[in-house]
DNA sequence: ATGGCCGAGATCCTCGGA
């Protein structure tokens, strides 16, 4: 089973190149952030042609995050994370894996720049509610998959010019704390694990050529349990989408189990 | 040290992104 993480930077601006994506990639699952729409607006018909059942946590105009799935989901939840400005960055499911039961969890953590000001202290905030939802979802599930915009730069390894971040909402040493918090709590970042030097990116930004400079970072990821790690058959990230036209500046990161 | 470039949504500009 293949499960992609995919900030598209709006859906509907994206559909030539999710389609693209999906028919030459073929993920059984798409977590998708940054939709940028409401949920009444969301393609649900055309992602249904490509045989996907789409679950929606969306919003005008910013944020918002959708499951998409070849295979049956249950137990839809979103927004369960507590979130004074009630933005859509959380949707998570659960689906059956041959005997066992696994829990999706696709998430969309703020940005927070520019530091200084109420939106670092709104990430820092959603970052310390998160994890004390994920460490009560850890005790209910041996089997979790958490994939998404994570906005956070692990090490110096995953960044062009880590000096040049060194101030940044991405980057900071409180921001990291929370990956490390990650790390403790027994999840693993499976990309970096088996790929332990590796310098691959997820996101290049639109200005100044950035990514055919390769000036990008790794702020996508994936954070699976032990009982994952076991199933795990590869885990890559997928620069070809970055070099469409019309690109998301992220690009997938694909987790594939077993 | 600064500004690049995109998308959405309501006006020909702002906000947000990272």
């Amino acid at each position: 089973m293949k499960i992609s993480s995919w900030n598209v930077n709006s859906v509907r601006a994206r559909l030539d190149n999710i389609k693209n994506y999906i028919e030459i990639s073929e993920p059984d699952i798409l977590f998708l952030q940054e939709i940028k729409t409401e949920e009444k607006n969301f393609p649900f018909d055309f992602f249904k042609d490509l045989k996907f059942e789409c679950h929606v946590n969306g919003q005008k105009a910013y944020n918002g995050v959708s499951i998409l799935s070849k295979k049956k989901l249950i137990n839809i939840e979103t927004n369960i994370v507590k979130d004074n400005l009630n933005q859509a960055r959380y949707i998570s499911s659960d689906i059956k894996f041959g005997k066992n039961l696994i829990k999706l969890v696709n998430v969309y953590v703020p940005n927070g720049n520019p530091i200084n000001t109420l939106k670092y202290d709104y990430k820092l905030n959603w970052l310390s509610n998160f994890t004390k939802l994920i460490e009560k979802i850890k005790k209910n599930y041996e089997f979790l998959i958490i994939g998404g915009d994570f906005n956070i730069i692990p090490e110096d390894i995953d960044v062009h010019d880590p000096n040049r971040y060194k101030n940044d909402a991405l980057f900071l040493p409180e921001v990291r704390e929370y990956y490390k918090k990650f790390i403790q709590m027994g999840l693993i970042d499976i990309f970096r694990e088996k790929h332990p030097n590796t310098i691959e990116y997820s996101f290049w930004d639109y200005f100044a050529n950035s990514f055919k400079r390769n000036n990008g970072m790794r702020i996508d990821h994936f954070f699976i349990t032990e009982a994952i790690r076991k199933k795990v058959k590869s885990i890559s990230i997928n620069k070809k989408p970055r070099s469409k036209i019309k690109p998301s500046d992220h690009t997938p990161i694909e987790l594939i189990i077993t």
